[in-house]
DNA sequence: AATTTCGGACTGAACGTTCATTCCGTATGA
DNA sequence: TCATACGGAATGAACGTTCAGTCCGAAATT
């Protein structure tokens, strides 16, 4: 995924195109939207024809789609935390939002795009299929804090939407310029964050 | 802005086409978006020629803009609580959630459009000129508390994220029939937003 | 009162542009 | 020689915008 990928072909190694095309889309994806993106720009960020693009995906829904699965699969891997046997959830939830800062701060792009493109209506079934699942994942773990009188004792959505609402706005203003984020910032939203989803 | 405005004309009564496309147009792009919406749409909801827009509206992107500001301007007032002396920030705040919600449900069209086009490149100046104003009044609200140490002691604009995060995930969740919002789990999110920028 | 003229709101076909997608000639390696 | 990869011009659909002409109430004229 970083464009300089290879891959051998018939005993031959050659410069993987298709690679070099999803780093340059998810680029402009991410930065001029999906329809802000013209086909021709992605081929000429991507130093390839605009033909050869359809060499390899089916059209430019379809590319959309791969990059929407992969790194929204990536990102579910990223934050994902070895759970250790009796690790209190507070804990839990520090190295899982630590985890999601560093992704956010070092995949920016891959960040931008997975929320710009969150709720385009060109999302696929198969992208969507992944979203809820993945989304159910984190249901659930919240779930276990509420049987556990961890945390509050409300809708396991709301406490989704209250998390996931402080972190997507917080590094929404980060990309602005608006606000900081040093160390201290980030464990302060963390803490404001636990603040209003414990019991 | 309801589409069967009126104006006098002459002496002469008539319908507000005006009126019957921004009205034509707030459904579509809060709908569909603004790329995903033609002029040509907005022409044949508002029962208008296409022509006709521009005698109106310089082209679509004053459209959107005039749009925007007009809803903006709507809701900052909207939410605007009239300032009791000694009126606790605690009472404030939630005088001002409430208001939100009220408004966020029984303006469901204006709302999405206006969390849709925040930051869509075709705002222009004035907009977010409008845009930053009303942000620096909500921020001063909150360096308020902070000074009183009502509020935690961080940057306001993290905890203007918090807030703006929470209830614009929450409502989210709503929209996409996830959530319910019964007056009860509306309390429980408000308590949980305090929860997270009290000190 | 009846008829004509006038202004400008209004329409929608047409225009030029942009875009996603296709097509075909060329290059390359087997 | 053949098959495959590739580039980029060509294609046609869709879009925002324009403009020549239509329509209609009001004013002017008879």
């Amino acid at each position: 995924m970083n464009g300089r990928l290879k891959s051998v072909f018939g005993g031959r190694i050659v410069l993987d195109k298709r690679e070099d095309i999803l780093q340059a889309a998810l680029e402009l994806f991410a930065e001029r939207g999906y329809y802000g993106t013209a086909v021709s720009l992605i081929a000429e960020k991507a130093r390839v024809g605009s033909g050869t693009i359809y060499r390899y995906f089916q059209d430019k829904e379809q590319l959309v789609n791969e990059l929407y699965r992969y790194w929204k699969t990536e990102v579910a891997n990223a934050v994902k935390v070895e759970y250790a046997e009796n690790m209190p959830l507070r804990t839990l939830f520090h190295e899982t939002w630590k985890r999601w800062v560093d992704f956010a701060m070092n995949n920016r792009e891959a960040y931008s795009f997975l929320v710009a493109h969150h709720h385009g209506p060109y999302l696929d079934k198969v992208s969507m299929e992944i979203n809820e699942k993945i989304h159910g994942e984190y249901l659930a773990f919240f779930e276990v804090g509420r049987q556990a009188q961890v945390i509050k004792d409300i809708n396991p959505e709301l406490i989704m939407a209250i998390v996931t609402g402080i972190f997507s706005e917080m590094m929404r203003e980060y990309w602005a310029g608006h606000l900081q984020l040093t160390p201290e910032i980030i464990e302060q939203a963390e803490e404001a964050c636990w603040h209003a989803i414990r019991r």
